[in-house]
DNA sequence: CGCAGGTTTGAACGCAGTCAAGGATCGTGG
DNA sequence: CCACGATCCTTGACTGCGTTCAAACCTGCG
């Protein structure tokens, strides 16, 4: 986002925000709360979450560096959000935000750009939810950490470490944890995967990979 | 959105813009292709919706007068589009529309705040398709054609009109029609809601479907 | 070493899907 | 006006995928 805003002008940017280091598993947007501020996320990494009454859980998104949190709220957020494995932010209160749009009018423009990558984003989401098997989500999931990595390349072998706990891969893939561990191990010994330790993962085969997640075998 | 445009400045406006209708049926935005204009609702209803290679569905929703279509693209769309039942839109090439944006700086404000509004509709949608039960899926699709009614009154019976042919019902709840049928044909056993005909549906309860939506039973 | 948390694996169940037949409803043409 | 066919919807029987329940297995840490 800081992108959009010339070096000379960090200074007002500072003067709106506030930064924040949030620990390992401590929440800091609740579901349903006044929306007052917005969040960029400058380091570690974050899950964002809607609850049912009784527990249930869905993780709509991970958000890492240079993410922007906040636009999916009008008066008041419309999903949590929790540190995972410790995060910075950038805190940008509303109206802060709003002298920062008047100030540097591209700002706007950028804000709807981030909502419309996370629409589209989210639409393959819906999909992903509401059509594609257990095998085929999995799958999909893997290719999309390929995806936010610097070089993203699926012609060879590929390293992923997957920061988190197989809990929340469910959650953010509507399935269980045990299904999720049953389709990794499955992975596993088809030779498409290798399982170095728990978080560290090896694609053999992402093209095949990416096969299934599409829904083509 | 017209709302936030002096009506002096309405011709301005009518002069980026070109109206056009839709019969039933009909496409017109293909998943994937170059995104070069936006569109409104001015009449009828249309279903937004993607695709995977074998066919299956996930219509990510539906959008009626006054909706706005294409946020959710950046060069290329990330969704297709179908008149349901005939529509009228206005289309606004991109470059009409950033005219426009330069003319009326509040108009950027204005398309961002319609993103965050689908944006807080899509989190919803997805603990829907990812953590909600068939019953609760139906429950929740009838609660929210509530809620497009000009007054929303659940205390009372609410007659629906349901436009959308059951496979459009399923497709958006990432269910099968036979499972839409079977659960609002056991809502009519329990006496929560009367089907007057197929379009035609009236909730009896509509408070205690709100419950089951909200997976309280 | 022993405990605790997360993960993997196994066996059985159940919800929603699949396959298939029967019913409505509507438009069309004889 | 009714018969016919097409299309969509409902209902039933059965299957199967993913869940549930439960036990074993790591891995790190006091």
């Amino acid at each position: 986002m800081c992108s959009s805003i010339d070096d000379c002008d960090l200074a007002i940017l500072a003067n709106e925000s506030s930064r924040m280091t949030v620990a390992d598993g401590r929440s800091f947007i609740e579901e349903g709360a006044p929306a007052n501020d917005f969040f960029v996320v400058t380091g570690g990494r974050v899950k964002l979450f809607t609850l049912l009454p009784d527990g249930r859980r869905q993780i709509t998104g991970f958000a890492e560096g240079g993410h922007f949190l906040g636009l999916a709220a009008s008066t008041s957020y419309a999903f949590g959000a929790e540190a995972l494995g410790g995060a910075t932010l950038c805190r940008f209160p509303h109206a802060g935000m709003q002298r920062l749009t008047e100030r540097f009018p591209n700002l706007e423009h950028r804000l709807r750009e981030e909502a419309s990558r996370e629409l589209a984003l989210m639409q393959a989401r819906m999909t992903l939810l509401g059509r594609k098997t257990a095998r085929e989500r999995v799958a999909t999931f893997l290719i999309e950490r390929c995806q936010h990595l610097e070089k993203p390349d699926l012609s060879h072998p590929v390293e992923l470490d997957l920061p988190m706990p197989r809990t929340d891969i469910a959650d953010y893939l509507g399935l269980t944890i045990e299904t999720v561990s049953r389709i990794l191990s499955a992975f596993k010994k088809e030779k498409l995967i290798s399982i170095r330790s728990i978080t560290h993962i090896t694609l053999l085969m992402p093209e095949r990979i990416s096969t299934i997640a599409e829904g083509m075998e």
